[in-house]
DNA sequence: CAGTGGTCTAGACCACCCT
DNA sequence: GGGTGGTCTAGACCACTGT
């Protein structure tokens, strides 16, 4: 029969919704601004509340929602550009209104993992200094930093054995030995619960994970593990100087 | 009554879940291995297949699964680490077993947000080439590469006015300009539905989206969009020469 | 064709935040 | 307490892959 078959493609409702919305979100939104809760969202497009849940999930994942639970669906400012650079380097703190904030400290044995890129055995202790990276007053990024003894040996054993002045302190020595160069990795993760909590997400949340393998002296001085907030971090890697990138840069859009 | 409170935290049953398969992938099955199908694997542990699913897309986002639509769940292999290194760079292929496939070259505007990066007006036409990276064969990465006319005066004209042979022609004539230096950014992203296709995944599927943004002559030469497959790679930034992590790092766990 | 993962529904209850 | 997002269920059907 004459049934033109508008909509002939087969494109899942989640794919078209987040579209839709995406567009939404550009003309009819301001950054902060929130949305109308889910269940109203899904009776006006007329679908289930997990296929609308789908099509946020990934608006968030591409920064452009931020969700809290007993509060509501806001529109998230555009990313924010965190320098990982190689040049001012920065287990001293970092430049401008960024910092590594010395949080705690303690000697356990490292993961497997780590423990292969260090030269230690795998059940050596070594120091685990936390960090937590904020920018503009926010975490973004929750960091372990897996300092082997032998890094630090004019490190006064008998200070406070843990805390943030010993995490201060690990830092400040390891410092002084300088940094011949370092290998970096970035892959995608999830939050462990204790990382979520930091950067006041939900367990799983996903974040960009950073590995840094610090060499100085011929060998690997210490080793980073630094998760950032995948939603809302944009990583930077300054090769020549800052840029701003003046970035309404939307991630990715359907075609 | 005496209902003991076995399990008394509160801990979704999707993260249990989680930690529960993450804990059976590392003694019980190899790479390659296929599991239970989503179903069975339901039933077995008790939960809806929503549930289910919820956990396993989490270790899929962790790259320590593979699923395949018609085909099954199987066990993925460790991360790839892929070089998004600083020297032995790369518009011109790339070393060892990878390589950049010029694939197609078209003239059009950029989008919006490339065009403030280049020096160019929102809509003035550029060259568009369309690069794939294959890693042992496999393709880990879609990238668009926005050169501006005024980057590669010496192309000529008359040729081929796109295609992979035009393609490869703006990029040999973009290396004959050197290089002053490069900004880079990676930022989580979700596929869009061409690169999804050239990726062999589902649209919407997480991305590493690389900006690079390529310095000549004191502007901008050229920008690159690169998207890879955030379920396989591991974009690693040498300094210092080449390294070989050992990688069974497992990128999270629960607490 | 049978079997797989992908999408979708219409409910329910829970954990959290604010007032 | 009322409203929000987060979790979970038990179904159904669809799209794709292999044989």
């Amino acid at each position: 029969m004459g049934t033109t078959q508008l909509e002939s493609v087969q494109e899942p409702k989640y794919w078209h919704l987040k579209t839709v919305l995406s567009e939404a979100l550009d003309s009819d939104f301001a950054v902060g601004e929130i949305l109308p809760n889910e269940r109203e969202l899904a009776a006006r497009f007329g679908v289930a509340r997990a296929t609308l849940r789908q099509a946020l999930e990934q608006l968030e994942l591409e920064g452009r929602l931020q969700r809290r639970r007993g509060v509501g669906t806001t529109v998230a400012p555009p990313r924010v550009g965190v320098a990982v650079s190689t040049a001012q380097h920065d287990w001293t703190g970092g430049g401008a209104g960024e910092a590594w904030q010395s949080a705690d400290c303690r000697t356990a044995a490292a993961p497997a993992a780590v423990a292969g890129m260090l030269d230690v055995a795998g059940d050596e202790p070594v120091h685990i200094v936390r960090r937590i990276r904020l920018t503009h007053g926010q975490a973004v990024a929750a960091e372990l930093l897996y300092v082997p003894a032998a890094s630090v040996p004019d490190l006064s054993a008998i200070e406070t054995p843990s805390g943030p002045a010993r995490a201060r302190s690990v830092v400040r020595e390891l410092h002084r030995l300088g940094l011949d160069g370092q290998d970096r990795s970035v892959e995608l993760g999830s939050a462990r619960a204790d990382d979520a909590k930091e950067l006041d997400r939900l367990p799983g949340a996903p974040v960009l994970v950073v590995t840094t393998r610090y060499l100085a002296a011929g060998g690997t001085a210490a080793v980073s593990v630094a998760t950032y907030r995948a939603d809302t971090c944009r990583l930077t890697f300054g090769d020549s100087g800052d840029l701003e990138i003046s970035h309404d840069d939307r991630t990715q859009q359907a075609s």
